[in-house]
DNA sequence: TTTATCTTTCAAATAATATTGAAAGTTCAG
DNA sequence: CTGAACTTTCAATATTATTTGAAAGATAAA
């Protein structure tokens, strides 16, 4: 396989990939791009590339910096953008378990933590099934918050070598 | 807060938390329903308490079936079924990882291997950073993949009392 | 200041996805 | 069998999400 089909089947990939985990098809091709390209791209590289339109391009972009997985880079000299992505896996990982835990595991847990508190009688079945569902959820998302809060402090050899032993 | 009030809120934050990742809201919302339900329900019942056609309830908890997330249960002498969700937090999870595993981690990693075996000068900074991403992902892959398989043979206790000592 | 270059916005168009509901299919009691 | 009770299917429809592209907004060189 040739570098050019292998590029394109890693894009198109990545974006069905992300549409599995909520992530928009461009946005996670426009990423995968980023990643395989060893020198910043600007808007009008990626929808040559893409074949997608101006405004989409830009506002995936905008997106993905959001995230901290893309930046804007300035060349001295030139009027236009140049956007480049991180490319360490690990970093992208953690950085990627960091957004999405601030922006709905952090708040699911809040919520659930409200709902635990319901008023009504424990010996009521259906207010037990709540509480002891909603209760579960809650345990669960807090132990795993907590990891995933090591493992975004913790460093990849660590994971990638280090780990494993322990799961024996 | 009151109990129906409370379920009808988690229901739907379960719902809406689920297109976050990809789940229609619908099955999201089918799910957490059986999940607070201590006892089985029939497709009416669902179609009653969250306002959904026949055909959408009984191809969504299909669908959770095939998740191993809810079973069928026959009444004796009665002639409808009735559906029920498992309710062990721990069980859940490790249901949605082996299935998403399987359906998902595991076609990628396969792909990855493949993209990595390109042809071409490997002192092409181009060919140099494709190989380097892929193989990065599929390295990082890979140990999820182990981790993720060791988790699920792991029993709950471990991970809910256990597992913080090791990441100190 | 004017103009050319580049970026951003957003209403409208399109595409993707989910939902409905009626008809067809199944199952079983009588 | 036959018909009532229940389940499944799927084409049509509705909803939601994404994409477009042209206009407006910046920015800086001339």
């Amino acid at each position: 396989m040739k570098l050019t089909e292998a590029k394109q089947q890693f894009i198109s990939s990545w974006g069905a990939f992300g549409t599995y985990w909520g992530i928009n098809r461009t946005m996670a091709q426009i990423h995968a791009l980023l990643m395989v390209s060893p020198d910043p791209l600007t808007q009008d590289d990626v929808m040559q590339q893409l074949n997608v339109s101006r405004g989409n391009v830009n506002m995936n972009i905008r997106d993905l910096i959001t995230w901290g997985l893309v930046d804007r880079i300035i060349v001295q000299g030139e009027r236009k953008e140049y956007f480049t992505a991180e490319k360490d896996t690990w970093k992208v990982a953690t950085q990627i378990i960091k957004e999405r835990k601030k922006r709905e595991l952090d708040p699911m847990l809040k919520l659930l933590a409200q709902l635990e508190k319901i008023e009504g009688d424990k010996k009521d079945k259906d207010v037990k099934q709540f509480v002891d569902t909603v209760s579960g959820i809650r345990k669960f998302g807090n132990q795993a918050d907590k990891m995933l809060d090591m493992m975004v402090k913790a460093d990849e050899s660590w994971f990638l070598s280090g780990l494993l032993k322990i799961f024996k």
